[in-house]
DNA sequence: AAAATACATTCATGTTTGTCAATATTTATA
DNA sequence: TATAAATATTGACAAACATGAATGTATTTT
């Protein structure tokens, strides 16, 4: 409820619980890909890759442009750093904790 | 099937997919701490905290040491690494790719 | 031995989600 | 305009999961 920022930070580890997602991520890491030429790399149906690519847009961690019929799909590198930061906070002990608990150390 | 690493790490992520659980990996990544300590932060059942460790635990994500009474819980901070690394793998393109994409870049 | 404390397990339930088939929408081409 | 190609949406369903109540187990204390 006040800690929003463990369901958010949760709600990002969601999206990215799924292997179809990871290999998706991985493939438009290097360079922008569209649908058609993703779908080529994975054994999946045209409608799901599709489910996929809007759960990845949704949460950010994927930018889209259009052109004409085509769309292409980036991943949003500052996104990604923002996710690995917060992921740093949560598991070091050195970065400033989320909760209260450095107090009773 | 054949790229399980997608597999494996989506199963990691889906651990930490979890707001509750999240809490209980930055609580305990100070210091170590028993699962009556960690409930006192939590608002949720006794059986519903000792799920999430036993989720934690098998993953690999949290160590557990007995003390009499007490299950102390710590964070595996060396699987912490691990999994960073591979996240990196996965969303950089300066790191080896895990996929076939540099080819055709 | 009995009571209390700390934690684990079992069971049941409502919710979420990944998937595909079918259909719709948009844009380019013939 | 008609057809084809690329992508999105809808609907349905099985599997996975988070949760709490009830119960079981282990250890300490009285």
């Amino acid at each position: 409820m006040e800690n929003n920022i463990y369901m958010d930070t949760a709600k990002l580890f969601k999206v990215l619980s799924d292997p179809v997602r990871l290999q998706i991520v991985d493939l438009i890491s290097c360079r922008e890909m569209c649908a058609c030429e993703i779908l080529e790399y994975l054994s999946i149906t045209q409608s799901t890759l599709s489910h996929h690519m809007k759960v990845l847009k949704e949460c950010g961690l994927v930018n889209s442009r259009k052109d004409a019929t085509w769309m292409n799909y980036s991943l949003n590198s500052d996104f990604v750093i923002e996710f690995k930061t917060t992921l740093d906070k949560i598991t070091s002990d050195t970065e400033e904790c989320l909760c209260k608990k450095k107090i009773k150390v």
